[in-house]
DNA sequence: TACCAGGATGTTG
DNA sequence: CAACATCATGGT
């Protein structure tokens, strides 16, 4: 099986990109063992069961474990590791705004290195960010998980099942009553079916988001039913990768701040929005290591 | 046990 | 335009 290699950028750590990827034991659609990431992908129906790791402490290495896939195939699943940890990006100006932040100084120091983990597929950051609006992320990993188990496409390797999120065609064969077990309320059926029909219509279509800036493209994925402020700048943020998309009102945020800043209670629109002032154009990774530092 | 959760929408005043 | 009701259930 030959190896891909992939280039590292300078700022840039692994081992915090690992961690921020473990932090659900929940999550389906990879795994992390041993510090390498395993991700299946399905390509013209084939699966494609994949590794990322560090070779020798320094260079990324991508390599297929069940078959060799073709080189376009190769180029994809590599383009997709590349948009997923954000290897593209040069951190050096968010680092450079950051060292000059009170809040966000200990925090790149803390998480050196670490990148804003995507979500490179439109269609799964759309049902990732309505299955999470308004519960607890706990409880939005476990809802993606009985989807996932249940209807994403499976591959076995070494005993252990991974597994593709479902595509469009497949959430519309869904019926309402196994949403409803799977703890979908009915709202966010209505939204996930009428967005489903629209990428199989190609009423919505990728392409034409990826060619537009980061306020027509709001304003389009607002004109979606069901996605909002806070869903159209997460989605801003994980996919399209604009650096000042900022999910404003996102109650992680408002309690990493809360946190950080030592505060009783969560901090008001109006505090926040003078505190991202001197983030300006680095709104999403600020936000991205806000998040972070819930979780220790 | 209330209250909150990585909100959105529709209605009402 | 702002304030409220509704969704719908798990976590703390």
């Amino acid at each position: 099986m030959k190896n891909i290699s992939i280039k590292t950028p300078s700022i840039f750590s692994f081992k915090e990109c690992l961690k921020f990827l473990n932090r659900s034991a929940d999550e389906r659609l990879f795994f992390v063992e041993k510090e390498r990431i395993r991700k299946l992908f399905f390509l013209e129906s084939q699966p494609i069961f994949s590794e990322l790791y560090l070779e020798n402490g320094k260079e990324l290495k991508l390599s297929f474990l069940n078959k060799n896939p073709s080189e376009s195939q190769v180029q994809i699943i590599k383009e997709y590791y590349e948009n997923w940890l954000d290897l593209q990006s040069d951190l050096q100006q968010f680092y450079k705004m950051a060292a000059e932040d009170k809040l966000l100084r200990p925090l790149i120091k803390k998480y050196y290195g670490l990148r804003l983990i995507g979500i490179p597929d439109f269609y799964e950051a759309i049902c990732w960010a309505i299955i999470g609006q308004q519960i607890n992320l706990k409880f939005a990993y476990s809802v993606k998980k009985s989807l996932v188990e249940r209807f994403g496409s499976k591959f076995e390797f070494e005993g252990k099942l991974y597994y593709d999120f479902p595509d469009p065609a497949t959430m519309l064969s869904i019926k309402n009553e196994t949403f409803a077990e799977m703890k979908f309320s009915r709202q966010k059926v209505t939204y996930i079916r009428a967005i489903s029909n629209d990428l199989l219509n190609q009423t919505v279509d990728i392409e034409t988001f990826r060619n537009l800036d980061y306020s027509a493209a709001k304003k389009e994925l607002i004109g979606l039913h069901g996605i909002g402020n806070w869903s159209a700048d997460y989605i801003l943020m994980k996919t399209f990768r604009h650096p000042q998309a900022f999910p404003i009102q996102d109650a992680g945020l408002q309690n990493a701040l809360k946190k950080q800043l030592g505060l009783n209670k969560k901090p008001d629109l109006s505090s926040i929005l003078q505190l991202s002032n001197q983030w300006k154009g680095f709104e999403a990774y600020a936000t991205f290591y806000l998040w972070r530092s819930l979780n220790d």
